[in-house]
DNA sequence: TGACATATATCCTTCCTGGATATATATTTA
DNA sequence: TAAATATATATCCAGGAAGGATATATGTCA
């Protein structure tokens, strides 16, 4: 039996899993305009709407331990202002250059995707 | 001891393995202009630039078959012009019709890439 | 005949994601 | 005041995709 199944089922599905979320260069970018801390970023990151609704927290944590790790951002405890501690994240001047290479990624992304759709029309316009 | 390294080392490291290289809508594009095969798609798909150099080839095999089980494309085998047998492939409608999601997915992911790009630009001028 | 180009296929390890779960602290509500 | 909820961080595990190496086979050219 054939494994047929309804194109625009079979593209949410797979893109669901395979779309890039740039979940680094967001936080890097929150980070950028002020300091945060995970529970703020999980529900902030959607903004720029490569993720959509909260991103998982694990993820989150994950993202912000590596990035600690290779000193793009630093962190310290914040205990006073009642309720559970916060872990506030800060930019570094590494961090900072590594946005600004992730900018340059981008633009070249995006003008390589402008031409692959630009390839398509005229793929079509003159099929 | 800290894992600090250079920053556009750190970024060139990373974005060579977390890169979307979009082989699934490379190969229906290709394959919407002319019938191909493996061989021949591996050193055709770097014309998008999306992938640097020559595809690895056990990834162009692996997507083709998946696209075959997934319906989007249909094989036969090409014996009749010496040297090993090739296994031309041919788009269906339904590869033409994932493609189409392919692009709108691409012109959607564009403007939100540009967003951010725009986002960082205002950032930076008011910072 | 030996090397090389063509051509497909499979295997294995590593890495990342998604999702679930655990833990702990305040605040609100019943 | 006890229970439920919101806030906040952290860890674990299963599944899947990528990268890279390797195997196999055929024809051509020196």
């Amino acid at each position: 039996m054939s494994n047929k199944i309804i194109p625009h089922k079979q593209f949410s599905e797979m893109g669901s899993k395979k779309v890039e979320r740039y979940i680094q260069p967001s936080i890097l970018m929150i980070l950028k305009e002020k300091t945060s801390y995970g529970y703020e970023l999980i529900q902030n990151i959607g903004q720029f709407e490569f993720v959509q609704g909260n991103a998982p927290p694990g993820m989150i944590y994950r993202h912000l331990r590596e990035m600690e790790d290779l000193g793009l951002v630093v962190s310290e405890w914040k205990t006073d202002e009642g309720g559970p501690a916060k872990r506030i994240y800060r930019l570094t001047s590494e961090g900072d250059e590594v946005l600004s290479f992730w900018i340059d990624y981008l633009e070249r992304q995006t003008k390589k995707m402008l031409a692959f759709i630009e390839n398509y029309r005229e793929l079509v316009k003159s099929g």
